[in-house]
Order: structure tokens, then C-alpha cells, then sequence
DNA sequence: AACACGATTTCG
DNA sequence: GAAATCGTGTTT
């Protein structure tokens, strides 16, 4: 256990809040081995409920997207493209599906890249993570600098979600 | 039961 | 520019 992990109060605010506060924080897994991989996140996207036509949750609640409706600090993981798992922080309340795509570390760019190099896949759906003891996050504020910028690969959710300035990227 | 497709990565 | 590769949601 950690002194500093994050406790459940931090996730349970706005996806808003959290994407940029967890850039700067570290993610902490504790794999098979025993051997403890500590890395900081450097970029994030946030995915905003029922109305965000890029966020999953918005064609509502299914057995793959349920874990987002649940309370904030629990993972969502999810295959995509048949090979790459993507590693997400379900945030707010109860029945406020949201949740924050973890993009980039600072040493491992890309999302697919970084679940593979931390062995993670979908047997951490639903992981908690201010109980597990295998992942959990760590850190202090303040928040570094950074960056926002449009998400990526979410052309078909339309003009007004694909054009949301919801990247934020840690300033090297 | 069949089909279409994706919050990616890698190779040519 | 295109393939790899499969769970999920939708349609038949």
C-alpha cells in the first residue's frame, strides 16, 4: 500500500476535473512478478455521459458499458480493434457514466502500447482502485502544465463531440 | 446466425 | 495506405 494513493473522493468528481488532474499522477501496477512498475501519466481524454456521442455510455447501458454507471475509482477496460486494451478511470457518481481514456505515459506513448507493456487486460474490469492490490494511483497535487486538444479517432461522433478540446497532454 | 465496426498499432 | 483480429451491439 501506498501513502499517497488517491482516495475515493477524487473520483468522484466531473470527468472534466479528473482527466487533467491525473496528468502528473503516478499509475502504480503491481504485476505477476512481484515487481512494482511505477509510471506518470502524461496524457488523457475525458468521455462525458449520456449526451457525448463519442463516450460509449451514450447509447446507453450494456453488459460492456454498465462499469461506467457505477460509482467513480473502478476501471473500464475494453478490446478494441480485436487486439488492444484500452485502460479507462470511471469517474463521477452512481448513474453518471463517465470516464477517463489513460492515453500516454511518459515513457510509453499510446494506449494500446501501454496496456500491453503493464499486462493489463480486460480481468481488470471493474478493478478498484482504491482497494486493488494490483493497480492503483498515486500523487499530489498541483497539477503540471499542459496542453488541450481535440480527442482522437472519434470522427463519427459528429461536429460539435469530435471538436470537444477534451485531450489534455502534460507539458514535457 | 450473420454482420459491421471500432477511444490502435505496425508494416510496406 | 492497408492489414491484423475479435468482442460487442444490431439486424436477420
Amino acid at each position: 500500500m501506498s501513502v499517497d494513493r488517491l482516495p475515493a473522493d477524487f473520483y468522484m468528481q466531473d470527468v472534466l476535473t479528473v482527466a487533467p488532474a491525473l496528468l502528473g499522477k503516478t499509475l502504480v501496477r503491481v504485476l505477476p512478478s512481484g515487481e512494482i512498475s511505477r509510471h506518470v501519466i502524461s496524457e488523457t481524454e475525458a468521455y462525458r455521459g449520456g449526451e457525448d456521442l463519442a463516450c460509449h455510455a451514450s447509447k446507453g447501458k450494456t453488459p460492456r458499458t454498465s462499469v461506467m454507471f457505477e460509482p467513480g475509482g473502478r476501471l473500464y477496460m475494453y478490446l478494441i480493434y480485436g487486439m488492444y486494451w484500452m485502460l479507462n478511470v470511471v469517474t463521477a457518481s452512481e448513474d453518471v457514466p463517465q470516464a477517463v481514456l489513460v492515453r500516454g505515459l511518459r515513457d510509453v506513448s499510446g494506449p494500446g502500447r501501454l496496456t500491453r507493456k503493464l499486462e493489463l487486460d480486460g480481468s481488470f474490469n471493474r478493478e478498484n482502485l482504491v482497494s486493488s492490490p494490483r493497480i492503483y494511483l498515486a500523487g499530489k497535487a498541483p497539477i503540471p502544465e499542459y496542453t488541450t486538444h481535440p480527442r482522437i479517432g472519434i470522427d463519427y461522433a459528429g461536429e460539435t463531440w469530435k471538436n470537444k478540446p477534451w485531450r489534455f497532454v502534460m507539458k514535457s
